[in-house]
RNA sequence: GGGUGUGUACCGAAGUGGUCAAACGGGACAGACUGUAAAUCUGUUGGCUUAUGCCUUCGUAGGUUCGAAUCCUACCGCACCCA
C-alpha cells in the first residue's frame, strides 16, 4: 500500500496531521528496517468508562496495528492527580489515589474492544511509572522548557484567563508532564483528540531538544455527545461507553437513539467505516432507519450482530409499539398496604415523595399499566407489579 | 501587604430590609405529538405521605431588626489594580 493510499484512510477521521512528511519518512524507515512504529495514546483514568470519544483515536491506532505498528497506551495514573485542563472551563476536582487505581484496572480490558492487546501490538505503560521518580530538580527544569507566555497561548487557557476564571499552577503543568510521557515512550506518532493538540506538539518539541525524532501529531475530531453540542465527555455524563450494555434502559441502542439527527453523519464518520455516498443519502431520506442502522452497527462492533438485534427488537417493542420490556430492575418493596409515593422512591424513580407526587400529577406513573391519577392512594404489592415513569421501569416484587 | 470587586439553587444569572423557596435562561425530568428516546409545543424542577402549614437553603460565623439573600462585623474563597 503506498504512501497516499495510508493517508487517505487515516484523512477519514484526522482533523490535522503535523506532519505528513516526517509521516511518510517514518513509514519508510519502518520498512526498511523492519521495526514498527510506536503510536502513543494516553488516557487519564478520571473516570471508569472508556467512551466512543476515545474510540476515533482508537480506530485509527487499530488502524496502525492492521499495519503491523505497535500501540503503547499510556494510563495516566499519575497526570489524572494532576488532571488534564484542556477544554475545561473551570479547575478539574483532583481525584484520590485509589479512584485513579480502580479506574486503571478497568481500561486495558475496555481498549480490548477495539485494539489488538497481543504483546507485538500493544505496549501498556503507566506514568507512574518515569513521573514518580522525578525529583524536585528534574520538575523544576522541566518547567523551565516553557514560559509562561507559550502555556498561555493555548486557548483553554488565553480563554480562562481573559475571563478572570481560576487557573492553578499545577494545570499549568499539565502539558509538560504529557509532553515528557512522549520522550519517556519514546513515541513516533500521538494519537489525539483535537483538543489534545497543544499538549502533543510539546510532546513533539522535548523530544527533538532531548536528540530524538519528534513524534509526528495526529489529531481526531472530536466526537459531540449526546446532548448533541458539547464534546463526548466522562465528566459531563453526555457519553456512550464502549462498555454499556447493548439494550436496557441505559444501553448503547437507546443513547443512539436519543442522539439529535444532526449528529447522524458525525457518528457515521468517525465510528464506523461505511463510505459516505452510502450513509449520506440514507440519513437524508431515511433518518429514523439510518438511526437504527448506526446503534446495530455500534453494537455489532463492541459486543455482537446477536446483541444488536435483540437490542433493536426491544427497541421496537418497547418504544413503538409501547409495550413492556422483558428486562427490568427488581426492587423489593415489602407487604402491605402503603402509599404510593413513598412506594415511587423506593423503586429508584424519584428522589423525594414531593418528586413522586408532582410526577402522579403529570400522569407520568403507570401501575401495572394503568395510569396512577390519585397521589393518595394506597397500594398493596401481594405479587410482583410492573411500575412505570416515563420512560423507567420497575419491578415491584413483595 | 493596600485597594476595588465578587461569592445566590444542578449550571449561568437577577434580586440590595417584608409581597423570597428566591425572576429569567440553560440543563434535567415529565406530558402531548411524531419518524425514534430526534425536532416541536406544554408542564415540573429544596424537603416534609400535600399542608391558605412546618422545616432547611442565597460563601462561613456572629450581630442589628418585629422581620435579613438584602444592613453591620469578622473570617474564608476567587478575580482585578497597586506594592
Amino acid at each position: 500500500m503506498d504512501f497516499q493510499e495510508q493517508l487517505r484512510i487515516l484523512s477519514r477521521r484526522s482533523e490535522r496531521i503535523l506532519n505528513e512528511a516526517d509521516l511518510k519518512a517514518k513509514f519508510e524507515q519502518s520498512a526498511k528496517t523492519g521495526k514498527p512504529l510506536r503510536i502513543k495514546f494516553g488516557m487519564d483514568p478520571t473516570a471508569p468508562d472508556v467512551t466512543l470519544g476515545h474510540a476515533v483515536p482508537m480506530k485509527i491506532i487499530r488502524q496502525f496495528q492492521d499495519w503491523g505498528h505497535k500501540a503503547v497506551l499510556i494510563i495516566g495514573d499519575y497526570t489524572a492527580r494532576v488532571g488534564d485542563p484542556s477544554g475545561r472551563n473551570a479547575t478539574r476536582p483532583v481525584l484520590s489515589g485509589e479512584e485513579i487505581d480502580a479506574n486503571a484496572k478497568t481500561y486495558v480490558s475496555q481498549v480490548g474492544k477495539i485494539l489488538l492487546t497481543d504483546p507485538d501490538h500493544l505496549e501498556v505503560r503507566f506514568n507512574s511509572e518515569w513521573l514518580g521518580k522525578m525529583s524536585m530538580i528534574d520538575v523544576i527544569k522541566l518547567l523551565a522548557r516553557k514560559s509562561v507566555a507559550q502555556l498561555l497561548q493555548r486557548e483553554d487557557f488565553a480563554k480562562r484567563f481573559s475571563e478572570k476564571v481560576e487557573i492553578r499552577l499545577h494545570e499549568l503543568f499539565y502539558p509538560l508532564l504529557q509532553g515528557w510521557d512522549s520522550v519517556c515512550v519514546n513515541a513516533d506518532v500521538e494519537m489525539g483528540g483535537s483538543d489534545q493538540l497543544f499538549n502533543n506538539l510539546v510532546g513533539r518539541e522535548f523530544q527533538i531538544e532531548q536528540g530524538q525524532q519528534g513524534q509526528v501529531v495526529i489529531v481526531t475530531p472530536l466526537l459531540v455527545g449526546t446532548d448533541g453540542v458539547i464534546k463526548m465527555s466522562k465528566s459531563k455524563g453526555n457519553y456512550i461507553a464502549v462498555t454499556d450494555p447493548a439494550g436496557g434502559q441505559n444501553g448503547m441502542f437507546g443513547k443512539t437513539m436519543s442522539l439529535p439527527d444532526h449528529l447522524m453523519e458525525m457518528y457515521y464518520t468517525l465510528l464506523t467505516d461505511l463510505p459516505a455516498e452510502e450513509f449520506k443519502p440514507h440519513i437524508a431520506s431515511k433518518p429514523r432507519d439510518a438511526k437504527i442502522e448506526l446503534a446495530k452497527y455500534l453494537i455489532t462492533w463492541l459486543h455482537s450482530g446477536l446483541a444488536a438485534s435483540a437490542a433493536s427488537d426491544e427497541f421496537q417493542k418497547v418504544f413503538v409499539n409501547k409495550g413492556v420490556p422483558d428486562e427490568m430492575p427488581e426492587v423489593s418493596v415489602g407487604a402491605g398496604p402503603q402509599k404510593i409515593a413513598p412506594v415511587i422512591v423506593k423503586a429508584g424513580l424519584a428522589v423525594s415523595n414531593g418528586e413522586a407526587i408532582r410526577k402522579i400529577k403529570e400522569g407520568a406513573v403507570s401501575w401495572n399499566g394503568t395510569k396512577v391519577t390519585d397521589f393518595q392512594s394506597e397500594v398493596t404489592v401481594d405479587a410482583p407489579v410492573v411500575l412505570k415513569l416515563g420512560r423507567k421501569f420497575v419491578r415491584l416484587t413483595v
